[in-house]
DNA sequence: AACAAGAATGATAATGATTCTCAAAGATAG
DNA sequence: CTATCTTTGAGAATCATTATCATTCTTGTT
């Protein structure tokens, strides 16, 4: 509940903090982002943002998600097939298995594989900027 | 060297094998995946083409490449930025670091991290069907 | 060698996601 | 209240890719 606000107050802190104005259209945008548990994609959100404000056309909610992107509170990911699909920012770090029956997203996280990863690049002469890491998978059939 | 010969018919086998014709445009695109080690994108592929075969069309291009990944002896990958990168598939699987500067392609390959999105898929009750996880990076400065 | 039937071709139009343009509407400071 | 600067929505522009289609190639059959 409140963590909504919370999440809505960060990215209004943020569109400040990118010195641009906290318009109509982006407050509806930022409560749909906040209360948004799946990861949308923009046209989605526009659908969304539409319900709370009927004025807010598709362009700005890109122009919106980009500065929210910049200042990163929010996270643009691109997985296999059709547009990005958007996420707030929370706490931790986290990578994705997507169904690739239902497009459903489930987020997971593993310390050993992220210093796996940082293991390899090093030995190869490389530091991690960032990383992609996404399961593509099937729901398991119980004892078929 | 008899590596491309190898490649290269490994692909026309695959052409054959979809039902369609080993045309000269199609021949000189073959040469040029067997031919390449980095990751180009369609339009590299039509400019090296071009070169051995002056007649192939990036429409050609594009519908080749298109059947070659349909019969898994050419992988697709969509890394950041641009479009799509293409390879020829090779023995063993591998995931990618990604010089983030230069946009250099390095391949990488882990068992243990393979085996570790085994494991976490299956603790949420899914199976891998494929995964991707590229590795965006720097090259570290040494001493700095 | 001529031929009919089907496949492949190149040029170009169409698509889909995203960004850009721009005149009009809105906010802000004085 | 006004001059200035920002944001807006609508639609044009863009980029990678795919689809369309009339024409050209192949290929198997005489």
């Amino acid at each position: 509940m409140g963590e909504d606000i919370e999440k809505t107050e960060k990215m209004t802190a943020a569109l400040k903090k990118a010195g641009i104005r906290v318009t109509r259209q982006r407050i509806a945008l930022l409560a749909v982002l906040a209360d948004a548990d799946d990861h949308p994609d923009a046209e989605e959100l526009h659908q969304r943002a539409k319900v709370l404000e009927p004025s807010v056309s598709l362009a700005t909610v890109y122009r919106t998600l980009s500065v929210l992107e910049h200042e990163g509170v929010v996270h643009r990911h691109a997985f296999e097939g059709g547009g990005a699909r958007f996420e707030t920012t929370h706490e931790a770090h986290h990578d994705h298995i997507l169904d690739v029956d239902t497009g459903e997203v489930v987020e997971f996280q593993s310390d050993k594989i992220e210093q796996l990863q940082e293991e390899i690049a090093r030995e190869l002469g490389y530091e991690v900027v960032h990383h992609r890491l996404e399961l593509y998978c099937r729901k398991k059939t119980k004892k078929l």
